[in-house]
RNA sequence: GGCUCCGUCGCCAAGUGGUAAGGCAAGGGUCUGCAAAACCCUUAUUCCCCGGUUCGAAUCCGGGCGGAGCCUCCA
């Protein structure tokens, strides 16, 4: 059984071949920058993610082209409320949210291409199909998609044009011939950034830009174009008309791209979380309280297609999950280090690679990996000296959970690092102060020496009340935020 | 109204025809000066409801009920 994904073209998952063999092309789309990332963000790419991880780590040579959109009615309107330049303000916010998919784990595209060095391709696009007949230019400035030309049009999203019609509208100033026709290319008007074109300056309108960078950077038919759920109409729906309308004789939505992954939303109070609703989390917001990785992990718990009902408490318990990982791993790695590796793969780790392959089920690897950690931990606290053979079974363990970390794009950080950054953070969360929780663990060591276990006691409640929990070791007492 | 999707333990969540993973929480235990951590044990004869198909259904079909999304910008 080789790779399978939930193609929404197919409805159904689907055995994944790629069109060259070992090689892939994905497209995912990226955010329109206009503000910060959001929760929603962060779960869409890293699901994405994953999968490129996921087929790298089955030896596929990927290439990974998410673009940025910096030209757009939003990030033009919001650049004008801030007195902005709109491609110097979308350039912020990218940055911005390149930060922030890099706090999440998330790999940077191998190509990120931005609507505003796109513009040779796309009005080479919009002229194809205008030669071709499947575009209009009315005059005003505007060019025009004629959906009605292309027999698949709405098929990705199970639609036929009288549907869609009902809730069809035109806007004031449009020279629509049909009501679902779209708008190519859009004239500009006073004070908006704007391009030469054929039919005048202007800018393109929403869905073309996907359609030429993938072409240009991908070619055609390439393998996985992705996207959140709202994306599929009428953002690809529109992709797969104009695409496919340039480029196949035949207009056939599989010689653009040739499977189409989505991905489910984040809600909020089983409610759709968007900017539009104003019920969202910024992922800077997030970040400021809990561990990118914890984030991560969250949203790794849920499978990609289905909806995360997100609230803060499921965060907290995500970064004290991830705190155990790494106390695990932490464990392992002191008592294996120098101890000769197990040779043999972990039948967990083969078997987690195998339920990634069954369309990236990152929540069953998570099971996995619980069952895995629990042996790792049974076996590292087992009772007597340990064998060659143990240690050597603790370093197998160790790698194998980094290595099928390494797919999910967790558990890549120094096991005591990661802690002491996690502690750090819950500490400051909590308004708690290390150099006072220290020097009470020192006073509280003398105690202990001199058998005054009322005293000792007395340290500990005092710190627990402020949310320190003290653990005593072989090796001296270590605390943790609770 | 049309089109998608979802409803599994108190909570989160896999599983989509072969007899209910995992996590959190809860209870009991081992360990500990006491704890904490870790580990062990316990906790859904049952998967929203009602029919049907099948030797067999949480999984397929039909009908309800409940929730979400898209059809307008959105990851």
């Amino acid at each position: 059984m080789g790779i399978q994904i939930h193609d929404t073209m197919a409805g159904e998952k689907v055995e994944f071949h790629p069109v060259v063999p070992g090689q892939v092309g994905l497209y995912v789309c990226g955010p329109t920058v206009y503000d910060h990332a959001h929760l929603g963000h962060a779960r869409c790419y890293v699901a994405w993610d994953v999968v490129v991880r996921h087929l790298r780590a089955r030896e596929l040579v990927v290439k990974y082209v998410r673009n940025f959109t910096d030209v757009d009615d939003k990030i033009i309107a919001r650049a004008a409320e801030r007195g902005e330049d709109p491609i110097a303000m979308a350039a912020r916010f990218a940055d911005s949210f390149l930060e922030d998919m890099d706090a999440v784990g998330c790999l940077r595209p191998d190509v990120a291409p931005r609507v505003s060095g796109s513009m040779p391709g796309i009005v080479d696009l919009i002229g194809r199909l205008v030669e071709k007949g499947f575009a209009y230019a009315p005059g005003n400035g505007d060019v025009y998609y004629a959906v009605r030309k292309f027999p698949a049009y709405g098929r990705l999203a199970r639609r036929n044009l009288d549907d869609l019609l009902s809730g069809a509208r035109v806007d004031p100033g449009e020279s629509k011939r049909d009501p679902l026709d779209f708008a190519l290319w859009k004239g500009a008007k006073p004070g908006e950034p704007a391009w030469d074109s054929p039919w005048g300056k202007g800018r393109p309108g929403w869905h073309i830009e996907c359609s030429a960078m993938t072409l240009e950077h991908l070619g055609a038919p390439f393998d996985i174009h992705a996207g959140g759920k709202d994306l599929v109409f009428p953002h690809h729906s529109n992709e797969i008309a104009q695409s496919a309308a340039a480029i196949s004789g035949r207009l056939a939505p599989e010689d653009f791209a040739r499977h189409w992954m989505h991905n489910g939303f984040v809600e909020i109070d089983q409610e759709k979380m968007s900017k539009s609703l104003g019920n969202f989390f910024t992922v800077k917001d997030l970040l400021r309280l809990h561990d990118g990785e914890a984030l991560r992990l969250l949203l790794l718990g849920t499978h990609y297609r289905h909806p995360i009902n997100f609230s803060d408490g499921l965060l907290g318990d995500a970064e004290r999950r991830l705190g155990y990982l790494y106390e695990t791993l932490e464990k392992a790695d002191r008592i294996a280090e120098g101890a000769a590796l197990d040779p043999v793969v972990s039948p967990w780790a083969e078997g987690s690679r195998t339920a990634l392959d069954d369309d990236f089920n990152t929540a069953a690897v998570l099971g996995i990996l619980a069952e895995a950690f629990t042996a790792a931990n049974a076996a590292a606290d087992r009772k007597g000296k340990k064998t060659p053979t143990d240690r050597g079974a603790l370093a197998r363990f160790a790698l194998d959970a980094r290595s099928v970390g390494a797919e999910l794009g967790i558990l890549q950080r120094e096991a005591g690092e990661a802690l002491r950054a996690l502690r750090t953070r819950a500490a400051a969360r909590r308004g708690i102060d290390p150099a006072l929780v220290e020097a009470r663990i020192a006073e509280r060591a003398e105690a202990r020496r001199a058998k005054d276990f009322g005293r000792s006691d007395a340290v500990r409640d005092e710190l627990l009340a402020l949310g320190v929990v003290l653990q005593d070791g072989a090796s001296g007492t270590t605390w943790k935020v609770e």
